[in-house]
DNA sequence: TTGAAAGCGCTAACAA
DNA sequence: TTGTTAGCGCTTTCAA
């Protein structure tokens, strides 16, 4: 049967089939003007040789066939359902997916994607990528490039997002309802939050800041690192320090489960301080948890990001700006 | 400044440097035999043109420098930290990680391998994959492979795979010492279970049979699908079944989730009912969740599986197969 | 120590 | 409709 390394080539299709090698090229990729006769000829020789054409062949050639997905922090159950879409839509294509990780967001996003254009993929999705917006343009000028999880605006790349100012509003008119008048708010570092950076997390940090100067409230920002375990020891200080908060509304799951961790920690409950995520990651739902969240409807973001990287690679030149809607998913305390 | 395309090709190197493509190929490289004033000269060309490397052509002659990882269901927490630690040993080398993901890991991870040695990376590191034996070991025969999470026997790869037999042992000793003896398991497919397979389900399901059957006791399988939502629905059957039993050893996390969730759903608690999972995600200890269960190292297990696929692309030949030590956590009402 | 030349496997003109 | 030819950007003998 076939061998998976690719061993075989072109040529040895075309010498056992009896023509060019431009002809099976042709034949591989269902190009136009090939008889029906040969056809079969060259399909018979390719399944007989067990040939599979050589993607870094075709790579060179400048038609790479793959879609590059930079992915920062896999951890994060959020960006599963994003990807698996991804890969539902690109699979009905004659395109393949491979993702570049990074470890860190920050300054690691940049080098995976240049990791993926050293590869010549035929264009490239980037899931929050934390850089510079100039540096994103001027790649975006040699690959097609769609942004998802960024609220970017630029004519040179299309960008999907999700409605990160709706989400907020139904967060905080859910606290209010419920009596709140001291929340706090856990996000990220100050980097993460530069409005500039049109991250996810400015526009939460943006949303609560005007919610509560419009209610007349005293905002109260928490800063912490992405991981449960620095927005645990964040939560710990904020609950230990005077005028506790009431409700705290943390800017994703990971930070709303490292507060409810210190929340518990302190011997207190969410009927003593109500916790608020974001992204409703599938434990949000668990017995035990109920963690009120957003849900950003990933698999709605990786389609049409995948969707608008395909029409890119068809030729489509005009920018596109989307905005998925979102909903409040209300649980537990202060559901 | 740089263009994060690769319009820059070597010759343009040469070009301004005044030297041959050749010469700048072997500085880029580090190779043997060259001036250090030739060095410099190309180091300043290819500084000031901001030269990158064509990965794809480096590819087609044979050393691409890439080493590709399939991974199925990025959706599962365990593999976070496996593929961090991956990351982070590669990231000493002289090699680049690529993911290529597969949607559903039967029959799809073949595919997902395909298109890594499509690609000519130097080297693989498969994540648990639910694929013939023969098949992989044809595969190696191509190209450098660790499998990691199967415990197959083979000169051909190099495998690295958590203590099922011992870990199993613990969570059973653990619930036979708390009193309990009509205690259920609950796993996947018959497929998945198949002991040929080599799969951690298969191991902890043979363990489980094992540690039952010294202990005099019956043993009852449940099974159920991949997914949270499909362990709730077979949990609730399970539940509601006469004879319920008064522990649940889930095959892992996510089983263990869905089985938490038909708890609560039937108005149980685990103090009725207790539940052990395995892999020990990050939010096992979540407080209302506190799962006891079992941590595999999945951090030791990714970085050893790294540091075998170097070795062997550094010329070693006699395969290795490797077991990592695993440590129950025993939490909330089973602690 | 350096360079010339050949070619990896494929695609895309162009010619037949 | 088919085949010939010329590279894509790089590495690697082999001579100089």
């Amino acid at each position: 049967m076939s061998t998976p390394s690719s061993r075989v080539t072109l040529r040895d299709v075309a010498r056992v089939s009896g023509v060019s090698p431009a002809a099976v090229s042709k034949v591989v990729r269902g190009a136009y003007g090939v008889s029906e006769q040969m056809r079969q000829r060259v399909n018979a020789a390719i399944e007989e040789l067990g040939y599979r054409p050589s993607i870094a062949a075709r790579a060179m050639r400048g038609s790479s066939s793959t879609i590059g997905v930079e992915l920062a922090s896999l951890g994060n159950p959020f960006f599963a359902p994003v990807l698996d879409a991804v890969m539902s839509v690109v699979d009905d294509s004659r395109y393949q997916v491979m993702v570049a990780p990074s470890q860190s967001p920050e300054r690691e996003g940049q080098r995976s994607l240049e990791t993926l254009s050293d590869h010549n993929v035929a264009g490239v999705i980037a899931v929050s990528p934390v850089i510079d917006q100039a540096w994103l343009e001027e790649y975006a000028r040699a690959m097609p490039l769609v942004i998802l999880g960024r609220d970017l605006a630029s004519d040179a790349f299309d960008v999907v997002s999700g409605d990160d100012a709706d989400g907020t509003r139904q967060v905080m008119a859910h606290l209010f309802e419920r009596g709140h008048r001291r929340i706090a708010h856990l996000t990220r570092s100050e980097q993460v939050t530069d409005p500039a950076s049109g991250s996810p997390h400015a526009r939460r940090l943006a949303g609560y800041l005007r919610a509560m100067d419009v209610a007349g409230l005293e905002a109260r920002v928490s800063r912490s690192g992405p991981r449960e375990e620095e927005a645990f020891a964040v939560g710990v200080d904020l609950l230990r320090g005077r005028e506790r908060p009431t409700a705290v509304f943390a800017a994703n799951d990971a930070l709303a489960f490292g507060m409810l961790r210190a929340v518990d920690h302190l011997g207190l409950t969410t009927r003593d301080v109500a916790v608020v995520g974001y992204d409703d990651v599938p434990l949000a739902r668990q017995p035990g948890v109920s963690l009120t969240s957003v849900n950003q409807n990933g698999e709605q973001m990786g389609r049409r990001a995948a969707e608008l990287l395909l029409s890119r690679l068809d030729g489509r030149t005009d920018p596109v700006r989307e905005v998925v809607p979102v909903r409040l998913e209300a649980r537990g305390s202060t559901a």
